[in-house]
DNA sequence: CTTCAACTGACATAAACCTGTCAGTTGAAG
DNA sequence: CTTCAACTGACAGGTTTATGTCAGTTGAAG
């Protein structure tokens, strides 16, 4: 045979998975071993280690040597930080919401159990807490939260930014903007500005900024130009409420 | 022309997000005109509405009428509830943590910041905050997270499962098990336990478990069967710390 | 230098995915 | 009954993606 896709089977990402939990035991791995393991070629396997680490599964190859994971994955629930803790707060939240409302009660009852034993436990968590979370996505999601942190502190701190944005025909353009509101769509984030070029509210879409610059100019709320009045304005567009 | 794809253009995933943004106007669009305006034909808007509702967006077709969002999308920042906030929070270190480490500090320290601002602004949250949570993520997520709930009361409870479960090699199986932890890997849940078949520890995936049943029984520590000795145990297996 | 195994780039191909066309059905409103 | 527009299923044909093969290169260890 000279190529092409074996059959079906697994899919990638559960390949992935697999992989990790394949890991997890910390030993050395070959790309052999590994490819036997999960019916793929050694090829294959290169390119899915290139994944892992760019998704930030800290696995490390050496040559003539093998594939090893060199820092923990699995921590057992007493080593779970308090940041840990918040993330798992935060996926139950953002799980739950992001289906439907039955799992949603599940999702955020289960927060308001978290806040409820948070108090209590002021010293490491009592052993039988039995959660834990691993931040691996296999997505490349980097590359549009890329100017996120700017932007937050721009809209904190009422900055005029230039920007230059890649409309969605293709077209670049650069502009001055006051960002007035940051909104988060489960995959994108937008940020609502007053636009100084279009002289109106606009929307644009972070992953679709190209560069951020901050000009050092403060802004104040001028008649028209205000988040306040933003949001009236996109309520006037709403018949809602 | 008989059929195929028009030409690359814009990704799925970014018409879907399109049309929200479009339908947010919460005024009547029919299909074809939503075709138009994103350069696909009727059928693949059809497919695309079938999509969203799928992803839990408010939209409802009536036949002889038109597409109308039912509800509001975008809330302004004064309705923002705690849950989002905490929802905004979560999403913000799962964000952070799962890229790599200079994003993580930046999702960190804002979640830092969030938590610092919250016990000041005890009222709704002043105009200005500039953050609101929009819980879409076009994906099917739902069936993977179906038993999550039972499975965390069983965790919680001490309780007996009976499970069937479809192992990746395509085999189903039922057994009896004592649900000891669950862990979240950012795409996938598995739930490790006593597996009474096995007679020893076994971590399941939890989107691959088909039935799950209540025995009602309770079950007490036993040496070499509680949540401390599977850690021990994966600890063991491991020659980090 | 040899061996080992990670790594890389180019290519071919098969599977999966997306979309358009066609040929209908359905439900509401007039 | 007619009209409108949502909806469905099947099919065809394109695009994208995943994978295997091939032919190398590289770095470490012996």
């Amino acid at each position: 045979m000279a190529g092409g896709r074996k059959q079906t089977g697994i899919r990638r990402s559960d390949r992935l998975f697999d992989l990790i939990q394949i890991l997890r035991d910390g030993k050395l791995h070959k790309a052999r071993d590994l490819a036997e393991r999960v019916e793929v070629s050694e090829r294959t396997i290169w390119r899915d280690m290139a994944t892992l680490k760019a998704s930030g599964v800290p696995v490390e190859g050496e040559r003539g040597v093998g594939y090893m994971i060199t820092a923990p994955i699995t921590l057992p629930p007493m080593n779970l930080t308090m940041g840990e803790l918040e993330a798992l707060h935060l996926a139950v939240a953002i799980l739950g919401e992001a289906t439907d409302p039955e799992l949603s009660e599940n999702a955020q009852s289960l927060a308001a159990k978290i806040d409820a034993v948070l108090p209590e436990n002021t010293g490491p968590p009592a052993a039988g807490w039995g959660h834990a979370v691993h931040p691996f996505a296999f997505a490349d999601a980097r590359a549009g939260f890329r100017h996120m942190p700017l932007l937050r502190q721009a809209v904190r701190d009422r900055k005029v930014l230039r920007i230059t944005y890649l409309s969605l025909t293709g077209e670049s353009s650069t502009r001055l903007v006051r960002p007035l509101q940051l909104d988060y769509w489960g995959r994108v984030w937008t940020m609502s500005a007053w636009c100084e070029k279009r002289a109106g509210f606009r929307t644009f879409r972070v992953d679709r900024i190209e560069t951020v610059i901050d000009t050092g100019a403060q802004f104040k709320d001028e008649p028209g130009k205000t988040l306040t009045e933003f949001i009236a304005y996109q309520k006037a567009n709403k018949p809602f409420q």
